[in-house]
RNA sequence: GGGCGGUUAGCUCAGUUGGGAGAGCGCCUGCCUUACACGCAGGAGGUCACUGGUUCGAGCCCAGUACCGCCCACCA
């Protein structure tokens, strides 16, 4: 063996053999419990990012496990066809080559993408292999899947059936780039310095004017109203007269209504329900005319009178010369104000009327609430659980209709009548009138619609397969918080309704990793960060160790040195290994007699305990920081230490007691760090299956009293020899100056020890003078305080003088 | 505007029920001891953001303030 360890190489080994043998892979097995992961399908244009490796670093460590510990584990691989951004990103492709979709037609377009994919698409499964992560490969899906497709079709189809599906002419968020509706989750926010214009609408019967402040001069032509709030002295004279908008020349109403905000502006409000969703619910309630001047490609319509083919800008240009001609622009000041942008292409949104196909959520939500709050489903921390349930309650009615070219097109038809005809397949007539005229909706769906079935669609649902009765329902799934109402809450829904259970009883949220200068990691900033490279400089391994350390209950910043921490531990690893196999005998029985081997027993058996609380807890971060400790500071530094010397002479019994519980340690360590822990099992004596399949150890054959009893009789062995004072408490601690005491006595601690140990008697003759202490405090703290200082006075008086 | 989280060593972060401030990295000292110098042994370094409160006792509980971050939101 090397000194140093070189992961790579070593890791592509392991994860060529692992998938060539077949252990990633899970099938139905009625004899074994199963454990089923369905790992969130990444868009299939996409590149592995850090999210990703840390979701997988996770996940995969929990597969791992269970895997080991006899668990028929699948963790289910694939991808998502990410509606809106993969279209995106072949429509950035095109415009590079100076064309767009419109040029090639919609059959042509989908065709690119098709092609495009198969050339550009699914790379990302290669990045995730590269990371170690267990997945049946064999099983990847595609949410645009022939099956896939099928089993969309019939959750719309019932949906359908049940009555929640229906359309309605709302006002929506529009992208005039990409000309499709989007879902307010689909959007992006940002800050903008704008103009705040200040406008004389003159009175229809007087010479008078209310003015009013806008920040959309464009929209001025499609106002009907101008609205003041009910309180409002200033205009309550004008309420109920009519005002003239500038520009249409239209007398309108002026309305009294709560939603204006008196303190805004001049207080008064120019309502354009065609073009803004507050004045659209203003509109509805005041039964205002809907008027639109903006099309959906986002420039002015034929409506706008005369501004027809403007861009905004252009027709802000010229209404405003016309206001200033009339003397009618009061001022304008600057305004710096929030808009929404379309979160894929960044282009502004334009609020438009829009007749859209729309999911209730009354029925679905229900039963979704009832297992959030029961804690069938429970998310991890539980302040995503309470945020998940407030999303839930909370959601609107769902958007489901896009108008853009690449998804699932609606499963409907409609006849030259306007009925709508819902079917699987196409259908030979309308349901309604039996007109065989029939032409489908060129909408697609939302594409979160299609991701809402992953964990069971995957296995073959709508069909009855023999993989849906053994691994649903999954067990868990992991994901950042954005996701939770996009996702998570709908896979539980169509869940429940569709197959009568949860898709998995625990969610963890895991924390988001900053950029190390504070933002949010972003290729598009400059900000991300490529794991794959962090794999190539640092390893597999450590690179999922330094992610999952990362991986709190809060968002942390990046920092290499977490990585650098596991790129060390597995160098420990590696060479602790070298040591004991390179004295390593035939193997015999192992026989631990001396107190140091009685001890890693029961720590290896005390840190398994330990680990699988972690686990259990989803504790990422503390489950490797145990990982570190045991096996730098308790196998290492002083076990292997302490039985070296009976290493290089010819104790059989510690040289098979020491491979029995690096064997152990081995274990542990796999789930966390597969490669090197099973580099180093492979050079066990006689070993000839994997430890990603070796079992996982029997709890608690030197349990915690095994520890104690183990180090209650290094502290006797101690206070006799005097060697050394070590720290009360500190376990191994006391066993290290037991076992190597020549290596602690070079410092001349001993003055500094006796000092520490005085201080702390001062301090606790105080505390226990203290009347007040003894009298209010609870008496076993006390009690604990006052063995405590009996404890230090013993332990100065054995170090003499 | 609403909600959530954060503020602990130079840096990145732990700190479980209130009872002796921790880890890794970095820094300093001593060691090339035959697994590892990518190492070992030891050490320095903190007004736990601030103010007040509860308590015998507060990093931890309560109230408020400041700053940072994220999510949500229809002030045109």
């Amino acid at each position: 063996m090397e000194a140093l360890y070189r992961p790579e190489g070593v890791e592509e080994r392991w994860q060529r053999t692992w998938e060539e043998e077949g252990l990633y892979e899970a099938d139905p097995d009625p004899g074994r419990e199963s454990f089923a992961i369905a790992h969130p399908p990444p868009n299939v244009t996409g590149d592995l990012h850090l999210g990703h490796a840390l979701q997988l670093s996770l996940a995969d460590t929990i597969v791992r496990t269970r895997r080991m510990q006899g668990y028929n584990a699948l963790f289910q691989p694939g991808y998502d066809h990410a509606g809106i951004s993969t279209q995106n990103a072949v429509e950035k492709h095109l415009a590079a080559q100076g064309r767009s979709r419109q040029d090639l037609g919609r059959e042509a377009f989908v065709e690119l993408v098709w092609a495009w994919l198969h050339e550009y698409g699914g790379k990302i499964m290669f990045q995730f292999r590269r990371i170690g992560a267990s997945l049946d490969y064999r099983r990847e899906r595609f949410t645009m899947d022939e099956a896939y497709v099928r089993a969309v079709m019939r959750f719309f189809v019932h949906l359908w059936e049940k009555g929640w599906i229906y359309r309605a002419n709302r006002i929506v968020n529009w992208c005039p780039f990409h000309l499709t509706s989007l879902s307010d989750l689909e959007l992006a926010h940002e800050d903008v310095d704008d103009a705040l214009t200040y406008v004389r609408y003159p009175l229809a019967d007087g010479d008078g004017h209310i003015t009013i402040a806008t920040a959309r001069v464009a929209t001025i032509p499609a106002d009907v109203a101008v609205a003041v709030h009910p309180d409002d002295e200033r205009y309550r004279d004008l309420v109920g007269r009519e005002a003239v908008v500038p520009w249409a020349e239209r007398r309108v109403p002026v309305i009294a209504d709560e939603r204006v905000e008196l303190d805004f502006g001049t207080g008064a409000l120019k309502v354009t329900p065609g073009h803004d969703a507050k004045d659209y619910e203003i509109g509805r309630d005041h039964d205002l005319p809907e008027l639109a001047v903006i099309g959906p490609d986002g420039r002015m319509n034929a409506e706008s009178g005369g501004l027809e083919g403007l861009t905004q800008d252009e027709a802000e240009e010229r209404i405003l010369a016309w206001l200033r001609e009339r003397d009618q622009l009061e001022r304008r000041e600057s305004y710096r104000h929030t808009v929404a942008l379309c979160d894929r292409c960044k282009t502004r949104i334009e609020p438009l009327i829009s007749p859209q196909w729309w999911c209730s959520m009354d029925g679905l939500k229900t039963h979704a609430l009832e297992a959030l709050r029961s804690g069938r489903v429970r998310f991890h921390p539980e302040s995503q659980h309470r945020f998940a349930i407030a999303s839930l309650e909370d959601a609107p009615d769902w958007n489901i209709s896009r108008q853009i070219w690449w998804g699932h097109q609606l499963p409907l038809w409609q006849c030259p009548d306007g009925h709508w005809t819902c079917a699987e397949d196409e259908p030979a007539a309308c349901a309604e009138c039996g007109s065989a005229e029939l032409t489908r909706s060129e909408d697609v769906l939302d594409t979160w619609f299609s991701s809402a079935l992953w964990p069971f669609a995957t296995l073959g649902w709508p069909d009855d397969t023999e993989d849906l009765r053994a691994f649903y329902p999954g067990d868990l799934n992991t994901t950042a918080r954005d996701i939770i109402r996009l996702w998570e809450n709908r896979m539980i829904f169509s869940g429940l309704e569709l197959m009568g259970d949860v898709p998995f009883s625990d969610v963890v949220i895991h924390s988001l990793v900053h950029a190390p200068t504070g933002g949010r990691m972003s290729k598009s900033l400059g900000t991300g960060m490529n794991p794959l490279a962090l794999v190539e400089r640092y390893g597999a391994d450590a690179t999922r160790y330094g992610l999952m350390k990362m991986a709190s209950s809060q968002d942390v910043t990046f920092s290499e040195g977490a990585i650098e921490e596991g790129r060390k531990l597995a160098q420990k690893l590696w060479s602790a290994s070298r040591l004991l196999l390179s004295e390593a005998g035939d193997e015999v029985e192992a026989r631990p007699r001396s107190l140091e081997e009685r001890w890693i027993l029961a720590r290896l058996a005390q840190s398994q305990r330990r680990v699988e609380s972690y686990l259990a807890d989803f504790d990422f971060s503390h489950l490797v920081d145990e990982l570190y400790h045991l096996t730098f500071d308790d196998f290492c530094d002083w076990y292997a230490e302490a039985i070296k010397p009976r290493l290089y002479g010819d104790d059989a019994d510690a040289k098979a007691t020491a491979l029995a519980a690096l064997e152990q340690l081995l274990k542990l360590l796999h789930p966390a760090m597969p490669h090197v822990t099973e580099e180093i099992w492979t050079s066990l004596p006689g070993r000839s299956s994997r430890l990603i399949v070796a079992p996982w150890p029997e709890p608690g054959a030197d349990g915690e009293a095994g520890a104690l009893d183990a180090v209650q009789a290094a502290a006797a062995t101690f206070r006799r020899s005097g060697v050394r004072v070590p720290l009360e408490g500190d376990a191994e601690r006391i066993f290290a100056a037991v076992v190597r005491p020549e290596r602690f006595t070079t410092n001349g601690n001993v003055e500094v020890e006796r000092e520490r140990l005085r201080s702390e008697i001062d301090r606790l003759e105080v505390k226990l003078a203290n009347a007040q202490f003894v009298a209010k405090a609870p008496p076993d703290v006390v009690q604990a305080e006052r063995e405590k200082l009996e404890k230090y006075r013993a332990e100065l008086d054995a170090l003499g003088d």
